[in-house]
DNA sequence: CCGGTGATGGACT
DNA sequence: GTCCATCACCGGA
């Protein structure tokens, strides 16, 4: 085989990579390179900031309150996808982790679209630098939804993560987690690659303000 | 640049 | 009925 056909991507990541503590996952998962090959066409996204999320035990996790219908992909083999629907208009990619049953997985949070530009355009954004900047514009860029949901990426099927470039410790930032209450609580489980324009903006968990029902106008 | 807010549907209590 | 692991758009500075 001749390697420099697809220098850039290498090989997929195996089960392996997957089957490890979920903080160790998404540190190693920045600079790794997600592809998609779905009906429109391929399209890839560096990776360049994760979110952990640690299983039954983490209040901030879908996995806090048990196993479900929904949630049943996260507490199976490490490797395949949960994702899963929100605000009513978004989907978001997380990546199960560690060993079956603990319900740990690594939400993908932001990447920069490597294959695949014009598909991922054509997906809606307007600069480049936001296609995939944000759990629900990663997805969309992706093509990614509810027919993903349980997929398995050791599996040699349509989505994959490939090898790309891992980053070096000292290019990796930590902080707190985005739009989960009491994530100060936390440890820093939220990381980027330094200096990334496609990392999403760090807002505080501002609780929604609740307004006292008025009576509809008119 | 910033903060406020509406859209919109499913999971869960 | 309430709560979202969100985003885009708007108006103000």
């Amino acid at each position: 085989m001749d390697a420099t056909l697809t220098p850039a991507r290498g090989d997929a990541l195996p089960r392996g990579f997957f089957a490890r503590p979920v903080l160790d996952v998404a540190r190693d998962l920045l600079g790794r390179v997600l592809r998609h090959d779905g009906e429109q066409g391929p399209v890839a996204v560096r990776l360049t900031e994760v979110e952990a999320y640690a299983g039954e035990d983490d209040p901030g996790s879908h996995a806090f309150r048990g196993r479900t219908p929904r949630t049943a992909v996260m507490f199976g083999e490490a490797g395949h996808a949960y994702v899963y629907f929100s605000y009513g208009m978004h989907w978001c990619t997380n990546l199960v982790c560690g060993e079956e049953g603990s319900a740990s997985a690594v939400l993908l949070r932001g990447g920069e679209v490597v294959e695949g530009l014009e598909l991922a355009r054509s997906r809606r954004a307007r600069r480049d630098v936001d296609l995939a900047r944000g759990p629900a514009r990663l997805a969309q860029a992706l093509g990614l939804a509810r027919d993903q949901d349980g997929a398995d990426v050791c599996a040699g099927g349509a989505l994959q993560v490939h090898a790309g470039v891992p980053v070096p410790d000292d290019a990796v930032a930590w902080g707190p987690r985005v739009g989960v209450s009491g994530a100060g609580a936390l440890p820093p489980w939220r990381a980027w690659v330094a200096g990334e324009p496609t990392v999403s903006p760090y807002r505080a968990a501002a609780p929604r303000r609740r307004e006292p029902r008025r009576p509809p106008a008119r």
